[in-house]
DNA sequence: ACCTGAACACCGTTCAAGT
DNA sequence: ACCTGAACACCGTTCAAGT
């Protein structure tokens, strides 16, 4: 906020006369950012698990760098016409793929909380940190974890850090479509409504 | 930092003979706290998956309460002795259910990940708005969403926002560990020890 | 050697006062 | 009626000075 209001040479009680708060003013920039996620050459022609990596991948990459962005949109959900939009591709992959309505309807905001939790993880340790010293702590505690305490831990070892960032990100992701596609969903437990 | 050091009597810079910053205090606390974490009476007969969604509730249910924990957990892995525990017992009940060893060591993190970010999503909500402004925003734009501009949304209509937070993190966990069980890994691009 | 008062450099938000 | 200076009530962190 102040930041913004010196930047327009003023001070910042003058940006309340347009937002209500810093929630809505970071809503308001994630949707005009949102404009620019992934033009999705060829998503049509693509496997639908494959353009739907790509296209979380590119919201994800977007809001790594802007953790603040990130946070907002985890607690207060978007709702501005470019997030609707990006929704709507969503959905209409998970559509393609074969996935029924109901789990569409519930799926669709399981990868979206989990591309925002991934982004915001990843851009608030990049800010943060220095690399290198990154997650020394766990990386240490599980090697120095004993096979009397945690001896899974032990046993899985090194394998429990592998990979890079990306790689992880996309079978994430495949997990999810693959958990979406078999598990249904519960019954309703009547809420009148919602809540 | 200021408010503990005032329950303390004393000043803020204190506490800093004792931790380095806030993150390494949460750490601290966060792991304190899950010592609390479900002593799990029946985790042995139940089910592996119903073990495991009451075993990741517990540990949503505790920092839900504190939305700063969550926020510090998800950017700073925790690896205190209790934590090492929690991941531990995970580790043992996906065994259980005859998830491969190499599934484990990504799948303990995607569950940890996703308990944690629902804690962070909900507590900060609870924390911040009175009931019933909640969502408001989403679910308003959603119902005013034009079957032009975005067909699928409004296909699916109220349905993207049906179900109790309760049961909307079962189905959430027994879509990630259905998803595990049948999502191969990637193949590790050489990444000479780690990145 | 160990602890800490006081200061530094920030935040978001409000409201009385100005034009 | 519309905008905003100045203040309020906070933060986390540092460091020189005290015991």
């Amino acid at each position: 906020m102040r930041r913004l209001a010196a930047e327009l040479d003023t001070g910042p009680a003058s940006l309340y006369v347009y937002v209500a708060n810093t929630d809505e003013l970071h809503a308001a920039v994630l949707d005009e950012m949102l404009g620019l996620v992934g033009p999705a050459p060829d998503e049509v022609s693509a496997r639908w698990t494959d353009a739907l990596v790509r296209l979380l991948g590119s919201y994800t990459s977007i809001l790594v760098g802007h953790p603040g962005l990130a946070r907002s949109a985890l607690v207060t959900r978007p709702s501005g016409p470019n997030y609707l939009a990006l929704v709507e591709r969503v959905l209409t992959l998970l559509r393609r793929g074969g996935i029924p309505d109901d789990r569409c309807a519930w799926g669709v905001d399981i990868l979206l909380l989990f591309a925002t939790s991934i982004a915001l993880e990843h851009g608030t340790r990049l800010k943060a940190m220095d690399p290198a010293e990154d997650e020394e702590a766990l990386a240490r505690a599980i090697r120095q974890a004993t096979a009397n305490n945690y001896p899974t831990i032990v046993a899985l070892g090194d394998d429990l850090l592998s990979g890079t960032p990306q790689s992880r990100f996309g079978w994430h992701i495949r997990v999810l479509l693959a958990g979406i596609a078999m598990t249904p969903r519960p019954p309703l437990d009547d809420e009148h409504g919602r809540s």
